[in-house]
RNA sequence: GGGUCGGUAGCUCAGCGGUAGAGCAGCGGCCUUUUAAGCCGUUGGUCCAGGGUUCAAAUCCCUGCCGACCCA
């Protein structure tokens, strides 16, 4: 980062010039009472209503004359000789204001000229609408609270350059409003999660994101090392066990949001360190858990965006993929592969089916020769069905190789009782009748170990033999449920500081 | 890991062998209700880094770094 150019130096000469008026940018607190972009919203309602030949009613909130402290960040400049305005925003939005030497005294027009474009000030006037029809603030008094010595994002184009965007977030959030949408709709996604969950009689929990023994995935772990106790741990890459654990302790309705880490491959859909819910419904199964996350995601759509047709916008900002949320699709996991495969895909020689897969359906590149047939399967559903589930669909009835730790169905015991929610082409949210029989959870666990032994949780196993109650459990990627909610095809632009690789 | 594209002023970009450019921002003027304000003037560069070719390289070649997208 280079710290000498002329634009930074003017800022330095600015603040040094404010130190000598005795003036100090940097203030330690400031009270405002009132927010920018809500009294701009209050105070055009106000003109509306103003305008009105016969005004209804009275004025709710704010009116002209109001007197208001306000406080952001200044986001531009129009100099008119004797009279100025600037653009002052905070987190509700911006608001203008109108500046003019006279009023504000000989002294307070000379710090006045010292103040640069993105620098924090407080102000204090009164409130009028301009000729134009804008919402402004006479300004009386100001004080600078935290000057800016860097010069911030254009405005025109804001800021474009994604590695810059990613690197320095803030900038992004200075510059670019969608972005700033983007994320303060992902707070409120969290807001509504919980608030459903808690509604329905939940208990929110923290388990540990440091484990001796990853499990609850199959997934490379990060590895990090205890200096006082003298030992590996692994970073979380599932959230599962713990949850399950406090099953067996009597929290019969548990949920966790948190952060896994896979030390992966990153791409538009993976980020190392990602967002995860988890929740766990005793006396459920996972038709229960197909309900709860039928309802969460309704409620989410309606409640922060507003709709269940969520519409994904292209560059040019036309619609060019709409999910609707209103119609949840149940389709067998068998039935969507023959659809894409052929009707006789499942009756047909396992030999067949690979050379079909390899020649017919192109997927020499995704099937090793050591996959076993059920991989083979798994390969088409993964390559060729799943990027089609754009609309909400709940995959049943899957293969029990597949899952090898899900309990098998009763109606059909060549499948288990486990589903894959798809939506906008990717898995958001798997849903499980949990195993709680610790016999065939340790099998089950023993073969997925290959006889590493070290890799058994036994502590889990001998929590589950102290008893678990039948329980329906479901995962959520929050980035990808965001992504979906939100109309963003990239995961970096739903996690606010995504994993780049340092730069020297 | 492989391929394609990109990295030039604070921002957005043009230039693609022959003096380093534009718009915006900044700075100096003019303008007492402007809003992508306007008008006049003007400052600002390790052209990602290193090597090579050439009389001459931002430009062509090689290597590396970082990023985006596609594929694995």
């Amino acid at each position: 980062m280079e710290d000498t150019n002329s634009l930074i130096e003017q800022r330095r000469q600015n603040l040094a010039g404010l130190n000598a008026r005795g003036v100090n940018p940097f203030m330690n607190s400031f009270s405002p009472d009132a927010q920018c972009g809500t009294v701009r919203t209050e105070l055009a309602r106000w003109a509306e209503w103003n305008k009105s030949p016969e005004p209804k009613g009275e004025p709710v909130g704010l009116a002209e004359g109001a007197r208001v402290r306000l406080a952001g960040r200044i986001t531009a400049h129009r100099d008119m000789g004797k009279s100025q305005f600037l653009d002052l925003r905070d987190v509700s939005g911006r608001i203008q204001l109108w500046v003019q030497p006279k009023v504000l005294g000989e002294d307070a027009a000379e710090i006045f000229k010292l103040l640069d474009l993105a620098d924090f000030i407080g102000i204090e006037g009164t409130l009028f609408i301009t000729r134009m029809g804008e919402p402004s603030v006479k300004v009386e008094s100001f004080t600078p609270l935290g000057k800016s010595l860097r010069p911030p994002p254009g405005k025109w184009h804001g800021l474009e350059d994604t590695e810059i965007r990613y690197r320095q977030r803030y900038l992004d959030l200075m510059a670019n409003e969608p972005i700033r949408e983007v994320f303060l709709k992902r707070s409120h996604i969290l807001k509504e999660i919980r608030s459903f969950f808690h509604l329905r009689g939940y208990v929110e929990v923290e388990t540990p994101m440091m484990q001796a023994i990853p499990g609850g995935a199959a997934a490379q772990p990060f590895k990090t090392y205890h200096n006082a106790l003298g030992c590996e741990f692994y970073m979380r890459i599932a959230l599962e066990l713990y949850l399950k654990r406090l099953l067996v302790g009597g929290v019969d309705k548990v949920f966790e949001i948190g952060r896994n880490f896979r030390n992966e491959g990153l791409s538009r859909r993976h980020n190392p360190e990602f967002t995860m819910l988890e929740a766990y419904e005793a006396y459920g199964d996972y038709a229960t858990m197909m309900e709860t996350v039928e309802s969460l995601i309704r409620h989410i759509a309606l409640t922060v965006v507003g709709t269940l047709k969520i519409e994904h916008r292209n560059a040019e900002g036309e619609v060019f993929k709409t999910i609707d949320l209103s119609h949840w699709r149940r389709a067998r996991y068998k039935d969507l592969v023959c659809e894409k495969a052929g009707d006789d895909w499942f009756i047909v020689s396992p030999e067949e089916r690979r050379r079909r897969a390899v020649e017919d359906l192109k997927l020499s590149g995704d099937i090793a020769a050591g996959y076993q047939d059920f991989e083979v399967t798994a390969a088409v559903f993964e390559k060729l069905v799943e990027p089609t589930l754009i609309q909400p669909t709940f995959v049943t009835h899957l293969p029990k190789q597949l899952v090898p730790l899900a309990k098998i169905s009763a109606e059909d015991p060549t499948t288990v009782e486990v589903f894959e929610c798809c939506i906008n082409g990717q898995e958001i949210a798997p849903g499980y009748t949990e195993q709680n029989d610790p016999i065939a959870q340790r099998e089950a666990l023993e073969y997925q170990a290959g006889g590493e032994q070290q890799k058994l949780d036994e502590d889990f196993l001998v929590a589950l033999e102290h008893g678990m109650p039948p329980a329906g459990g479901i995962g959520i990627g929050i980035d990808r449920l965001c992504m979906m909610l939100l109309g963003q095809e990239s995961i970096r632009d739903v996690i606010l500081f995504p994993q780049l690789k340092p730069k020297v």
